[in-house]
DNA sequence: TGTACATCAGTGAACGCGCGTTCACTGATGTAC
DNA sequence: TGTACATCAGTGAACGCGCGTTCACTGATGTAC
């Protein structure tokens, strides 16, 4: 086991004024954030790495988050929310049904690129490590299954789509597919994949033909 | 943190007789994989736990393996081998190139679902913690692609797929669909998925009729 | 205006945990002479 | 046939590590009277 154990800590941070506590709260998730995005590690975010970037003592944490694994939940749900963003940013003004899907299918792929540890977390983690709200049904918002689903339905009436299949039913499909992209490349990233986007517009073609009514 | 450990050793084990020292390999490898098997949890796989499950101490460990690195990587490299076995198994006797790919893709789906844990090991997990020849391109051997392209070279000279990709990148895609497919169903088991019969058929319909010459 | 007191935002030291790994050893069994 | 010796298959005890979490405390600042 390598001993080495990259020390970021911080000069010790001065204690907020009296009724501003909650700065610190704000202080701690954004030290966890920078962690995360640093290392790449999960397993890095520990109470006494964030006290220590953060300038502060490890039971200072409990002062905001009940315990470990709440910090990280809460961590987490900020940023499903950021992806939530992209993919609602990515099909603002488009009219098209198809195009909308094409777009925040996308933003998904993009996004989870971008922020693979985040990705990871809500993701691909052991149930037992994702906050509640992103294991069950719920996690159909969260994952912005329901715009999809109403875009391939808008996609059904307009005939640019057959009527085989629940729409809800179809976006899960389009899910697992720009998920196995996503999460293939960030697991395998040695693997001489082609560029994300030229595979993504593979894929969607490739969906778009499977789609399409025969004519 | 809950001090709970649920202890599984095992009495102590009687020694090897002399000359047969590499059998404690094999029972190591095999409790290893038992614990892999009942935990689901990867962590669960520490040096402490192998030996006491097979009634041995700690240090008895490194007469076989070098690090706890080395073990569970050969863990890893036997299931792999139990996946290729079971995609080959899956196209025995099968002539039709697409009624191959779509057993072979269908073994895919149900090994790892099977295996969660091999399956999270091998294709899920952080590429520092997966064995060497499951990141790189070797990998293309290990997840079965290699045979799967040639069905779909296949399936081009019989014009039952249009010739508009390379048989390979066509399969990576493939590959990217049933990985989303079993990672998802691994990661979210809470979620109101279909049965994966049920979405398997779905979504190899929709390959078929995306990958299908138009007429 | 002065002072006792409550509150707030933390700190310091310690707890017990499981972990991978090392090192010197032991004791049975086979082999050479 | 007896005995010294090498080898083999392990053991026992300890190392240092980072971890989450708890508990009693401190010291500045505001508030009540």
């Amino acid at each position: 086991m390598a001993p080495l154990k990259e020390d970021v800590r911080q000069p010790r941070r001065t204690r907020s004024p009296r009724g501003q506590g909650d700065q610190l709260r704000e202080e701690i998730l954004a030290a966890a954030e920078e962690i995360l995005i640093r290392t790449n590690d999960q397993s890095a975010l520990s109470i006494r790495a964030i006290a220590a970037a953060v300038g502060v003592t490890p039971p200072s944490i409990y002062l905001h988050f009940a315990d470990r694994t709440d910090l990280v939940f809460q961590v987490c749900g900020r940023h499903a929310e950021k992806l939530e963003q992209a993919m609602a940013e990515a099909a603002k003004g488009i009219e098209d049904p198809w195009e909308r899907i094409r777009r925040r299918g996308y933003a998904y792929v993009r996004w989870g690129l971008d922020n693979p540890e985040h990705y990871r977390i809500l993701m691909m983690s052991r149930p037992d490590q994702t906050p509640v709200r992103f294991v069950d049904e719920r996690l159909a918002d969260t994952a912005g299954l329901v715009p999809v689903a109403a875009d391939v339905a808008a996609a059904v009436v307009s005939e640019q789509v057959t009527d085989t299949d629940d729409p809800l039913e179809t976006t899960k499909i389009l899910w697992m597919m720009v998920h196995g992209m996503v999460s293939l490349l960030i697991s395998k990233p040695d693997f001489p994949f082609r560029p994300v986007d030229e595979m993504y517009e593979s894929m969607f073609e490739l969906v778009h033909r499977g789609l399409a009514p025969r004519n």
